[in-house]
DNA sequence: AAATAAAGATAAAACGTTTTACCAAAATAA
DNA sequence: TTATTTTGGTAAAACGTTTTATCTTTATTT
């Protein structure tokens, strides 16, 4: 079964034949007989020829891979995108070859260095600042990009996100209308667009509703800060404030962190305190009494995103420099938001 | 900026050289003086030259690229590894092409096929039962293959997973230690030798304890199933054995459900019922009183697997075709099988 | 001083494709 | 019949590297 890998040299000496020949048969191009093309079609499937990407991709310049930029492969949010993201592309050909940058700008920039050695036709990136010039001189080489999760706001980059404003803004929205007055609000202390946004849209909610905003009631979260640490940092914040009736979680992992603060604590969700979370997860589904979440649409983030991007790869490309998606989130209301008041008229969604 | 991508045809001439020298200064080979070397050099760096990855991979036959064929890169067990496998890939210049396979025969051929396309140096493999003839035929072309989660009792092809058969052994076997004996056994119907190991242990260690194992309270769920519709058929599997005190499941997304399942039909855990599952995870470890969890050693198994895979394509390989790695899983315990007699004399852990 | 070795540099082939330009033979048009 | 087009096919160049073999010059040994 040692059988040395077959060229399309091979293949013409076979069928005595020459590798214009093969090479015009198995593209589909050039004219030739039915016979010799059956006889090729045949001797290629039968030694089961494969052509060598390499060269394929030496003489062409194009890989049929696609890069993919994001902060970590692990966790749910990234890898539930990675997962529509592989199945849409391997529809088209695509192979993925993934990078992850933990949000550091050295290593962002290490990343798309190596992934434009010719390596790549065309690339999804969570972007953060100072990636910039990095991500222009992509798009300056004519390779197509497309950004997740985060952009930047001074630059014409496609993009596609959810609408962190409108999801913080209606989420806060939603506790003030069900009562809550005193909202904390935790967040990471990183440099990032998607969580700027979501600060914005607390604070426009508060403003709407004539809440005066309480710096003090702000927590930003050291991003390398190791768990067991943030854990009681957060729970330090939340018993030094004690007049806090609801508090609010940028992300998923401040959102965990979070609930494990507020069960080590041994209060009652939301009888003492009430919460929300960005990003759904199954433990927001599952933990009694159930946290109320907004629900990323993965799903159409990923689509959209390759979808942009395999149209941007194809002969029949069409401009999509100006095009900027924000899909809007959804708020799954659970048990964590339901305050005493209304309990009796309103049945606990799980 | 729209900078022509540079060659080593480029810096020769810029340098007055020819393409050779530059190569070798470039590769740190052949002869070459101390200023002719540095004047390349300079030249490289100032051009931002970079090796097109294509011509050295079709010149060479190395890609330094690795391909990570997994069941899917999205949840918890195969993101967690990718991560780590990427990293360590990443610091011996290698990039990781990932796919997946849904346990599926058809794409698992495909994707395997694709990737021998000379695109991929080496493999990292989830296996499964009909990939046996694509996987030795990789190894066969010299290809460097470590298979991870399982394997091939059969065949002799390097591979690291948890010891799954001690892994559920010790779960059952500390269920029973604890007072329990109706023990419930709920597995996916999925011809995977990983599965198959742990009902082996859970059999062995009924034996054991001369427990004789009753065949109905065994459940295969079948594979495809949606996940209200399995969280039905479990939950009607639990009323239908009242007699059963605990109950054990195989993976991670099954015991979810099983969290779920229980949830929904209002028992306590574990007063009403116990219970125990494959693969650790957030919502077990949150999840009041907390769900006792048999971990997989994710960090351990995916490091051995790449230094393995690693060591094979550096230049002093060694022999590791006989290697086979069951690396021991750890049972934590938590609230979730604390029967009531012990409650009082051990503390529960979180 | 002649013979040999070492140092420094390069030409050219090769990796496996795609594609341009060209050629011969057959078919059609004049 | 001769001129022209069409059909079927191929030679050869190019993509950007690496590497072997070779060549010239300088240094070392006899």
């Amino acid at each position: 079964m040692i059988n040395k890998k077959i060229s399309i040299k091979d293949i013409a000496k076979i069928t005595n034949t020459s590798i214009t020949t093969v090479s015009f048969v198995l593209n589909g191009k050039g004219r030739i007989s039915k016979e010799i093309t059956k006889k090729i079609l045949d001797a290629a499937a039968k030694n089961g020829y494969e052509p060598n990407r390499m060269a394929v991709g030496l003489r062409t310049g194009v890989s049929k891979v696609i890069g993919l930029v994001v902060e970590t492969i692990g966790g749910p949010f990234f890898g539930a995108m990675a997962k529509v993201i592989e199945e849409e592309a391997e529809k088209e050909g695509y192979r993925i070859i993934y990078c992850s940058t933990n949000n550091n700008i050295q290593k962002g920039k290490d990343v798309i260095r190596m992934l434009s050695q010719q390596l790549v036709d065309g690339y999804i990136i969570t972007p953060f600042k100072g990636l910039e010039k990095e991500i222009q001189n992509l798009i300056a080489n004519e390779k197509p990009v497309i950004l997740i999760d985060g952009y930047f706001p001074e630059l014409n980059i496609p993009h596609v996100l959810v609408d962190n404003y409108n999801g913080a803004y209606n989420a806060i929205d939603c506790l003030i209308q069900s009562g809550y007055k005193k909202i904390g609000f935790i967040t990471a202390d990183l440099d990032l667009i998607q969580l700027e946004d979501r600060m914005q849209g607390y604070q426009e909610a508060l403003k709407t509703h004539k809440i005066k905003e309480e710096k003090k009631m702000v927590l930003k979260l050291p991003f390398n800060m190791d768990r067991d640490e943030s854990v009681s940092t957060i729970k330090n914040f939340i018993t030094h404030h004690k007049q806090m009736d609801a508090v609010f979680f940028t992300t998923n992992y401040l959102g965990t962190m979070g609930l494990q603060s507020i069960k080590e604590l041994g209060l009652d969700i939301p009888g003492d305190l009430a919460m929300v979370s960005f990003d759904d997860n199954e433990v927001f589904s599952l933990y009694p009494p159930g946290i109320t979440t907004i629900q990323q649409p993965t799903y159409e983030i990923a689509k959209s995103a390759i979808d942009l991007l395999l149209s941007q790869m194809s002969p029949d490309k069409y401009d999509i420099s100006k095009i900027k998606l924000k899909i809007p989130s959804k708020l799954i209301e659970r048990g964590s938001t339901t305050a005493n008041k209304r309990l009796e008229n309103k049945p606990v969604k799980v």
